[in-house]
DNA sequence: GTAATTATCTTAGCCACTAAGATACTTAAT
DNA sequence: ATTAAGTATCTTAGTGGCTAAGATAATTAC
């Protein structure tokens, strides 16, 4: 068993979550957003329209701080709000791709450029190893936090 | 070229990235942090101590903002301050490394279990593999965000 | 049809942030 | 040495997003 390699690679998958968060920060800065909106945004990149509440408990943010959320947002029309037909009193989230996409895409493209490469460099058998670490240490997080949120 | 893998890839790491903001919040949350002290407790784990002018520059802070910060980090022993005996105009924030360690260790346990045994479900080989992405990939990341934050 | 529930919004108060300027120390110039 | 300029941190006033609690409006259960 290769303890130094595998205490590095802890270290590193520690520093790469950190390096991360800070390029999103920066990225927002750059965007034009105050404090941790980007973040919520990402949301909808990634899981499309959805209801204020599915988006509260998403995000752990009271009810209130997503009404100011969205409020911002559809100011910057990046969403907008449309009341479900089945149920009156939901309000569904419809968040505008494509305007979204204009303001993060150009600060992102640096970043997609390079990463690329960095990919096209490794093999496929390569790519499929780090792809099935992603998917495991994506399941093992998003448990993780469910359960310090939910109990 | 296998682009369905590549796009996969593109996401997955990106899913990563946001997943594991996700999971620090939740033990920010659960450590009694308000807002986002816990990111910025994270810089003293990896780079140690430094002086608030540092801290404020590495954070894209205000100096004011990192003397709240730092008085909150006090306040819970989790930082020292420190004059520099060369220029006793900075402040240097030594971590109390101990006390940040038994706040947050409790936490990150179970995580730190379960991503230890997939990591040991990896050969030697492929957790190479892993480590070389990592390296560069958090090589991109810096490079992004100091390109974003200095200009 | 009334009560209970659910989903979102509103309000008051709090706290961390920025911007600007104050304080304290250091370095450079004469 | 003295003065000026520069640097590092702290302080203060004002802003804005957050929570908690309650209001509003629609739905469901009895």
């Amino acid at each position: 068993m290769d303890k130094d390699l595998l205490k590095q690679l802890r270290k590193l998958s520690q520093q790469y979550a950190y390096t991360s968060i800070q390029m999103h920060e920066a990225v927002a800065r750059k965007a034009g957003f105050s404090g941790t909106d980007h973040k919520y945004l990402g949301f909808f990149l990634q899981k499309g329209a959805m209801t204020a509440g599915e988006l509260s408990s998403l995000t752990g943010l009271t009810t209130g701080a997503v009404t100011g959320l969205i409020d911002r947002f559809e100011k910057k029309k990046l969403v907008k709000r449309q009341f479900a037909a089945a149920d009156r009193r939901k309000v569904i989230i419809e968040p505008n791709t494509k305007n979204i996409m204009a303001l993060l895409e150009p600060l992102y493209k640096e970043y997609r450029n390079k990463s690329g490469k960095l990919m096209a460099s490794f093999s496929v058998e390569e790519l499929k190893t780090i792809e099935a670490y992603f998917v495991k240490a994506i399941e093992i997080m998003t448990e993780t936090t469910d359960k310090l949120n939910n109990k």
